[in-house]
DNA sequence: TGATTCAGACAGGACGCCCTGTCAATATGG
DNA sequence: CCATATTGACAGGGCGTCCTGTCTGAATCA
């Protein structure tokens, strides 16, 4: 017999399903990320990627399921930045406001393919709903804790605080979708001052 | 010969298309407006209304055509309703502006059907999302002319301006998502009284 | 009654996507 | 060199939608 587990061109089978895999995640970014392109599919993604429809089934079960996948890398990097980015920062609480905001702003601005997918695209799917509103609620909840230091433990605990929050996240959301739309002509940092404004507005009452 | 223009079933001809037509939108609508359910689609709002395709296309060139004039119905409502409630109010702006934003959120949330396709649905489709924008920004273009009376003719005139409205009527949109999705367990009325504490808060600058 | 118009059912082709299967070319290790 | 593994290409069936065309039966008016 001949490979088994073995190497090919180098690499190991498993570290060549993890590179097709990224191919693919990389394709269904591309493509899905594009405003006014056709529809995402797997035979889109697949061409894009220079793969056939079935290597998409060894990575994955389903169209959904790729693109939950795309959500999920963006919201695992959204969390992480936007942790370092609270953590790293020794000013006053507003400025650690601004400095989570901003990350998770600048993410969304740098690459707006990963704005359009993560805010407006997966608000289209039923399937990415929940995984939206997550990611979403995530962020929210970092603020939130900034929110307590700066106005006490009440801020955004109960229903009341619930709505100011839902707000907020919307807010930002439909701020972000505007900048990625053209719609508003400002810079990223202007749309970070905004919402950090916007956000002590918010949460004080 | 017989029956030109004439009546059929004591209707005109133009009476018969409107009835199909109207008809049509609201099978659209009940289509539509469903949660997790099947995606719209021209097969599927016929067999609602217990019509043929070949009487869609009698009143509609595309799906998409049909669902702009599902949305454009709304919109048209809730231009109406909330114009009318804000001249009927006497009070404060404060009031007014209650009013306003009661007749907007009313408008959704009795009928979630409308509400789901005005601020959910209507964003999954390319071709609606312009519609969508317009609507919610004619509803803000309503509240801003109250912000005038509260704060001034600078209360969201320029960019920082636009900004904040674009906030509020995300901030709106999503908390009546919420509630439509059941996220938040709250009554219409403290719906409508967040987003009217949310709308004092940041107008004002 | 008879000619005409309407409503609704139905068939079927074109198209695109999903998914599986097969096949040839290439690379690998023995 | 040979057997095996991997890759990529491609075909094709199943399915649902879009869209058009045809047909039957019923209702209408002269």
């Amino acid at each position: 017999m001949a490979v088994k587990e073995g190497s090919y061109r180098g690499v190991s089978a498993d570290d060549r399903r993890a590179d097709r895999r990224a191919r693919l995640l990389d394709a269904a970014l591309e493509v899905w990320g594009h405003d006014g392109g056709p529809p995402v599919t797997m035979t889109r993604i697949c061409a894009k990627a220079g793969l056939t429809e079935r290597y998409f089934y060894q990575s994955f079960d389903s169209l959904e399921a790729a693109l939950i996948a795309v959500l999920d890398g963006i919201a695992e990097e959204i969390a992480e930045r936007t942790v370092d980015a609270l953590g790293s920062v020794d000013g006053s609480p507003t400025d650690r406001v601004r400095a989570g905001i901003g990350a998770f702003v600048r993410i969304l601005t740098d690459d707006p393919r990963k704005g359009r997918v993560a805010i407006i695209e997966s608000a289209s799917l039923d399937a990415l709903r929940p995984r939206r509103a997550e990611l979403l609620r995530q962020f929210a909840e970092l603020s939130a804790r900034e929110a307590h230091e700066l106005y006490g433990p009440q801020a955004w605990s109960d229903v009341e605080g619930q709505m100011a929050a839902m707000m907020f996240i919307g807010g930002v959301a439909e701020l972000v979708t505007a900048w990625i739309d053209g719609t508003v002509a400002a810079t990223p940092e202007d749309v970070v001052e905004a919402a950090t404004h916007h956000f002590t507005m918010t949460a004080h009452r």
